[in-house]
DNA sequence: TATGAATGAGCTTTCATTCAT
DNA sequence: CATGAATGAAAGCTCATTCAT
């Protein structure tokens, strides 16, 4: 990509990535349009191929800046001293709705992502996982196991909440007014039930 | 369609509704390529459009006939005086990994439907929909919320579990052997775990 | 070809050879279609080809099967002694009809191979022309120029007969009911006028 | 269409245009290749698409710039207040040839629209004809019947005139030199003898 | 920096032709 | 003699990418 992207007005650089990042999330890198993309930036063709080369490169470079973003999210809203399973789930929340605020899509686009079939698309994101991972894993193992009832351990419920909150969002429709807030209020309420089914 | 789709082989017919699925459900309707298909079923490219007209045809006629089929093997599977919500469960993922060992692709191919947002596709499956809809809800309405807990109601703990069993599903590689076992195995300890958890 | 084609029944001959005549008069050698042949003709696609080996091979031997059956009927109706022109126009419009009465798109497929344009189907009839060009050539031959107005030669006016002759038939709409006899008519019509016209 | 299309150089316009009207005179809507079009225009696919989205969009396009094009050389070269019927053949018969001077197919073009088939292509021309037969009509109107021999209206000659020259256009060799000079000689000829058959 | 006209490879679809039965 | 399932080259059309301005 070309580094003068950066400068660029920050509100039109967050035009771009953000109009990419829905049209990704929508259709998948394959069938995702350039064309809809400028269109939904109010850009010219040319100008999204003089930062980013290819569709490929603006792929790789927007899942690259998605996964720095949200690392810093968790970073700002994660407690480093927090052991509570629930406690520190409701402040990953809270990261990822902060995220969603500014790039509605980042989530679907990262979930997209994490689904993503096409071979070429796949070679360029494959490195840039490791990162990401590795930060919610050193989430993942200051859980205090001590709550949970012994018959549904933590992994257990971890992977449940994760596909919970992922199905959960792509069912919201991204359309309507205050859809963020009853995505937050939606999950919060899967979280509560879900501490209580397996919190002794 | 051409009716006489149905003079060929069972094997032959299998063979190409069962690639047709596969590139579907990987890729969405849009970005399904025929080409792939028809290399997948060993057919010829015209041969597929001689038997459906149209991707859009086949697509239609695909959603149509992998709806009726898992309604079959919901019949077989599910038993009318049944009422515990667990063991419905554990009936209807009997039906669903009955229909896999047919069509590998077959619950993929039937969410990814229920995701799809290409105008094309959706205005052959929206009337379709309805009849296993009603399906499922007639055997939601049958379960029995008493042993539940006040504050794990069935309708919450349903939607979970769907969540999980889709989720769970994505996640399998199909390449691996014994992928359908797999799912079967982990499907049913999740079924266990959230029946410990949400059951008095 | 193969000649076994002429062991069939003269009604099945019929039938193909004048739905083959009628789609290749109403859509041009190129864009005519061998299924719309066999569907017009209650016949196999492979028959076709198993008579006439290629699209190529039955547009030249109908060609050539028109033109002479054409040059059959100009030998009944046209009388070898007349010599006054518009007799012996009347007498080529009832060859026609009479034509006409047995494949009725006999004329406008032999017009539309006047205008062929592509260069496979030139290439079978270029040679095959000349023998219908002969017969009319002689029959031009014996008009009668003593009647005519010394300012309306009989080759103009055979050119204009010509186009009007055949703007007429490609106006008749061939769905009506006695279409034939209306052409007939008016046919006569015009030829009259134009006797009127250009005789002294 | 795209309006851009106007933008474009007028030199590029007509040659595309040119070798639209001279395809689709030549092989009629359905056999027309754009292929060949882009070919004869040299550009590329793609392009021709970006400004008429579909053959039949581009077919609807020509039909109906085409008759604003003749229109305008008729209203050019026709003077309102002759009523000789004659006069105002050759004056019409200088509108087509100037029009053939820019568009050498255009005349063919549109009367093989006039004889086209294809119920796609029907669709997009039907309602534009009104315009074109409304202003010949109007010329029609004007006709003086006196010098006519009763035997010979007006209205047969009329007919009898558009045949001859359709008929004798389409027997033109466009590939020679000067055709349309040899075609504006031939069609004054045909006027003058048919002037001097039917005036009295 | 920014544009959008222009390209051509690749996709869906059609159709003459073949061949096992 | 007769069928129609099967093929694959070629057609219409799309879209990522380039480039002159």
């Amino acid at each position: 990509m070309n580094e003068k992207f950066f400068d660029l007005r920050k509100e039109k650089q967050d035009r771009i990535m953000g109009a990419a990042m829905e049209v990704f999330a929508k259709s998948g890198y394959a069938h995702a349009s350039t064309d809809e993309m400028v269109k939904l930036a109010h850009i010219s063709k040319g100008l999204l191929f003089h930062y980013f080369t290819s569709k490929l490169g603006l792929y790789g470079f927007l899942y690259d800046y998605s996964l720095r973003f949200i690392s810093l999210e968790f970073q700002r809203n994660v407690t480093e001293k927090e052991t509570d399973f629930f406690k520190l789930q409701i402040q990953m929340l809270a990261a990822w709705t902060d995220a969603m605020r500014q790039y509605p899509y980042i989530r679907l686009f990262l979930m997209q992502a994490e689904e993503e079939t096409d071979p070429e698309a796949l070679s360029v994101i494959a490195e840039k996982r490791a990162g990401f991972t590795e930060l919610t894993q050193q989430i993942a193992e200051r859980y205090d196991r001590a709550p949970f009832k012994e018959d549904a351990p933590v992994e257990l419920v971890s992977n449940i909440l994760w596909y919970v909150l992922t199905g959960f969002l792509a069912e919201i429709d991204k359309k309507e007014e205050n859809w963020l807030a009853r995505y937050e209020e939606g999950s919060l309420a899967y979280l509560e039930t879900l501490k209580r089914m397996s919190y002794r």
